[in-house]
RNA sequence: GCCUCGGUGGCGGAACUGGUAGACGCGCUGGAUUCAAAAUCCAGUUCUUUCGGGAGUGUGGGUUCGAUUCCCACCCGAGGUACCA
């Protein structure tokens, strides 16, 4: 028992702990990963999309990502590039704010906390960091700049004739000049049109109410989910069918005033902007959906007896004689006013249902038709007819004019109104039956019954109704986007303070050299009583405009002294720009030096989540554009090249209770029509055969301490399901223990073996043994137990081939992410030199590099005991010697003019290039083939052969 | 609902532009070594079979001499859906 045990204690040969330790503490002490700003190297960033510092530690997720884009600078560094490769904390955000709420505890803390835990664990995987850029949100030395920019955004407007956008400062003087008929610049819908004189004559205020229509940062009133009982505002994530998730509260909308971004105006360049960069096409065509480009036009109907038009968006204007209704969304302003007495109570009583639903069950049910007739008209704008106008959740407000001009026939959603409403449809196409449905097919639809449109296809209908609307004055071609400006303003504690003051209700900016803006303290983290936002909990939260400092709220007297905002900014600030800091993050004078900026222009490699595709890769975008317009960014595109990495997902165990009773009954023993509690259990208390630690389990929590655990064969099984890896699941798997028990190393080439890095995938450790077996054997190679066996023999062909044939192949896989098959070649390389029983330096040395990226530690070791002077980080990676390989090549794919495929063994005159003798070895094709004879045979090595008859 | 991605043995996955499906690893089976265990090594392992073969890459069709791969329809799973990060 005893000589097990010291057995057992003793690593022999391969000690990643002892290897481990020294190379992470000479890699630290030498600063090995710093990275210089001045280089003859060419440049080379990589990139990690940051992390946000939960609570629950750094997962195995995680890891994944950062183990790739690790490889890939190692990499990179190897063939002798300037590699960057930054890290820092995405360190605002909700939860430490809850933390905090339920704790009292000061968010700083803990995420200074969490921050401790996550560095520590990054430390021990090994990653090639250069840490001494680290940035976090959080810190008022980052917000600032953050801050800045958002003042940048206060102060610009954008130009559709530079198509840029341009300051302010140049948009009032043309007021001045002309008024603001003639601008070409984006700004609300609603704004007014005035002359030279009438602008001159609007008080100050009015002018700067004015210029908010055309700020890129902006104020306007906004709904938003609003839950009195929590005293917040909600996410649509945080409600669940129509109530909050925590409490289960009412959830109504509510109109807010609250900071937007207008990335609207962005919307055409966003989407021209992708076709410049490396992403891919599947996330590329997200961004693309997101902005949902579409022309079509806008039509104005009058409304009867009223003397306001109601505005439509509609991409099929050649169905305009089609239109028998109009559906407003229910919160449009416009629908009091229209609303006739006798309907009124239906439509309040319906207004009221829909503030109940969020937008996401909007959309997301297309079933039921609801729906409420206003009393109203409006009149068709070519025939007069009088068409009645509803109102209908299916239309969104803030996508287009929030009202459509139903065309039944043309649009199954209308057609599904119509019908359930019992509105007459118009039949408006020629020769189409709409008995059944609705006719959607524009490439076959030939218009009728429509006047000047009959008989027209649906493109020069198109062409000719836009033309007809104009020239009457009752609507005009253009193009709509589905992307909506970006609420800025968020009612939280934990974000960056909007560095504004208010001075008669107008947003004052505060200026760069008051930044940065720093968080007040509070007593607490909830919204004051009156419904105020976090920051209003603060005593010391006013701008004293003199001495130009925060001061004392009683001192508050509106001439010196204003009230400061309350909102902070959203998640996605600080992270829309943080790439950038990494480049010069430690400079005061400046968000990034010019010197710096200029030398590391762009990220080349970015990883990250797809979760982030139309959230964080957007608005990140977005503000690179600004700052590109305003000269301050030397490039449009941020990131050329952007892999998406799939998120892990855990493996949740599942004990069943009975209900009513503290009896749990094994998985095998359920019958299916039992119905049983499914109760979440934590992972780590359950083996690899699904059995249950019972005793452990007691002791877990104590609603199990008494617990009746009815097994079967002696152990009681538990319920698999695969979900998202989260601390509130019980199915989070720390990396600490992998790296305790196995090491880095492992636990590095294990996740880069368990499938591709772009593919989600389920956390297994069942596999693991396979990877920590292929390092030890890899370390047999070098080693008899603790001594070198390394030879100076000269290697042989075989050998020669076995080692340039992986060199390739891990070039190859490197180069196109690739890394699961990468460790399978060099497992596969390992297993052939074992059985040959190869010690060759010559071959184990270019061996070492090659692993170097996956097992950084091992590789480090192995590198120096061979007897090299330098340690292997910045060594140059091995090249491919195709010569080598040529030699015995037999199988050659080959193509039959052009076109088929299929493997011949060939002999080869190597020095002719020419065949000594041809064997088919695909036999089901000979068939196929008989009696056809080549007439050319086209050879080159290592591609295709073409054979042409 | 909509957008994007995925579905291959008991498991994770491989298969380059359509050409011997299941590389590599796990697990399992048998063997060697060992007093025994650990570790290591060797062999086998898609299913089925009357041992001739037959079936097989979510389901149903299609294109092709040939389909995991291309096209159409459907089913299931994951991510996003605008205040989680």
């Amino acid at each position: 028992m005893c000589l097990s045990i010291l057995l057992n204690t003793k690593n022999v040969g391969y000690d990643f702990k002892n290897i481990e330790n020294k190379w992470q503490a000479h890699w630290a002490k030498n600063q090995t990963f710093n990275v210089d700003n001045h280089s003859t190297k060419p440049k080379f960033y990589v990139l990690d999309m940051f992390p946000y510092p939960s609570g629950a530690g750094l997962h195995v997720g995680h890891p994944l990502g950062y183990i790739a884009s690790d490889i890939y600078s190692r990499y990179k560094r190897h063939k002798g590039f300037n590699v960057l490769h930054p890290q820092g904390y995405d360190s605002f955000g909700l939860p430490a704010e809850q933390y905090a709420i339920q704790t009292g505890q000061h968010p700083a803390k803990t995420t200074q906390e969490n921050i401790n835990r996550y560095r520590e664990q990054l430390d021990q995987m090994g990653f090639s960091f250069d840490w001494s850029r680290e940035v976090r949100t959080s810190e008022p030395d980052f917000y600032k700049w953050t801050q800045w920019i958002f003042l940048l955004l206060f102060d610009h407007y954008y130009c559709n004739t530079s198509n840029k956008a341009q300051p302010i400062t140049q948009l009032i003087e043309r007021f001045q000049e002309e008024g603001n008929k003639n601008i070409e610049a984006v700004c609300d819908v609603a704004t007014p049109h005035f002359t030279s004189e009438e602008w001159k004559e609007f008080s100050a205020n009015e002018q700067q109410e004015l210029l908010l229509n055309y700020r890129l940062a902006y104020l306007s009133d906004t709904e938003v989910n609003w839950c009195a009982d929590l005293g917040t505002v909600l996410a649509n994530d945080e409600i669940i069918n129509g109530v909050s998730e925590r409490g289960g509260y009412p959830v109504t909308k509510k109109k807010m005033k609250q900071w937007s971004m207008r990335i609207g105006a962005y919307a055409e360049r966003l989407l021209q902007g992708l076709e410049q960069i490396d992403w891919s096409e599947s996330l590329k065509e997200m961004q693309r959906n997101w902005i949902g480009k579409s022309i079509g036009a806008k039509v104005f109907f009058q409304i009867e007896g009223h003397n306001k038009k109601i505005e439509v968006f509609t991409t099929r204007p050649d169905t305009i004689f089609g239109v028998t209704f109009m559906t407003l969304a229910p919160e449009l302003d416009l629908v009091q006013e229209i609303t006739r007495p006798d309907q009124k109570a239906a439509v309040e009583a319906y207004i009221k249902e829909t503030q109940k639903r969020t937008q996401r069950e909007r959309m997301a049910d297309v079933k039921s038709c609801t729906g409420v007739f206003t009393g109203s008209y409006v009149l068709h704008p070519f025939t007069q007819e009088r068409i009645p106008i509803w109102i209908g959740d299916y239309v969104l407000a803030d996508y287009g004019t929030g009202a459509v001009m139903a065309v039944p026939c043309g649009d199954q959603r209308d057609y599904d109104f119509a019908k359930h409403f019992d509105i007459p449809i118009k039949n408006i196409f020629n020769n189409v039956s709409i008995e059944e449905e609705a006719f959607t097919d524009k490439g076959t639809a030939i218009i009728d019954h429509s006047e000047f449109l009959s008989g027209l296809s649906y493109k020069e209908a198109m062409k000719r109704s836009i033309s007809e609307l104009e020239a009457q004055g009752s609507g005009e071609g253009t193009i709509n986007y589905r992307l909506r400006d970006a609420i800025f303003s968020r009612q939280r504690y934990w974000g960056e303070p909007i560095p504004v003051y208010y001075k008669d209700n107008l947003p004052q900016p505060l200026e760069l050299k008051n930044l940065p803006l720093t968080l007040p303290e509070v007593e607490k983290y909830l919204p004051t009583p009156e419904g105020a936002p976090p920051l209003g909990n603060a005593e010391t939260w006013a701008w004293d405009t003199q001495k130009e400092q925060v001061v004392d709220n009683t001192l508050i007297d509106n001439k010196i002294i204003f009230p400061l905002e309350l909102n902070t900014m959203p998640g996605w600030a600080g992270s829309s720009w943080y790439f950038y800091r990494y480049m010069d993050a430690q400079n005061s004078d400046s968000f990034v030096g010019k010197e710096a900026v200029e030398y590391w222009k762009e990220v080349d490699l970015y990883l990250g989540g797809s979760e982030h595709a139309t959230g964080h890769l957007l608005y990140s975008r977005f503000w690179q554009k600004f700052l590109y317009d305003l000269g301050l960014l030397p490039v449009e595109e941020y990131a050329k090249k952007l892999i998406n990495q799939g998120m892990i997902l855990g493996t949740s165990a599942f004990v069943y209770r009975k209900p009513g009773t503290q009896t749990y009954l094994s998985k095998d023993i359920i019958s299916d029509s039992e119905k049983l509690e499914p109760i979440r259990v934590d992972v780590n208390l359950v083996n690899s055969a699904d059995e249950l630690d019972i005793e452990g389990v007691r002791k877990w929590q104590p609603q199990f301490k008494n617990a009746d655990f009815k097994i079967n064969n002696g152990v009681y099984r538990v319920g698999r399901e695969v979900e998202k890896m989260s601390k509130s699941k019980y199915n989070v798997v720390n990396p600490d223990e992998i790296c305790e028990q196995y090491g880095a190393d492992t636990l590095r080439m294990y996740e880069m073996f368990l499938g591709p890095i772009e593919q989600a995938k389920p956390w297994n450790t069942a596999g693991i043994s396979g990877v920590h077996n292929f390092l030890k054997k890899y370390w047999r190679l070098f080693y008899d137990d603790e001594l070198l066996i390394v030879t100076d023999d000269q290697p042989n062909k075989k050998e020669l081939k076995i080692l340039h044939e992986t060199i390739k192949k891990i070039t190859f896989d490197i180069e196109h992410f690739s890394f699961n098959t990468c460790v399978s070649g060099l497992m596969i390389c390992v297993n052939e030199l074992t059985a040959l029983n190869c010690h060759s330096k010559a071959i184990l040395s270019p061996l070492t590099l090659l692993l170097s990226p996956f097992a950084p530690h091992l590789a480090s070791e192995i590198w120096k005991n061979l007897g090299n002077e330098s340690t292997i980080d910045h060594v140059d990676f091995p090249l491919v010697n195709e010569a080598y390989l040529v030699e015995d090549i037999k199988n050659y794919p080959v193509s039959f003019n052009g076109k088929m495929r299929f493997t011949l063994e060939l002999s080869l005159d190597l020095d002719n290039l020419a065949i000594q003798e041809a064997v088919l070895k695909d036999t089901r094709t000979t068939e196929y083939l008989e009696g056809m004879t080549p007439k050319k045979w086209i050879i080159v090595p290592n591609k295709i052969i073409n054979i042409v008859f």
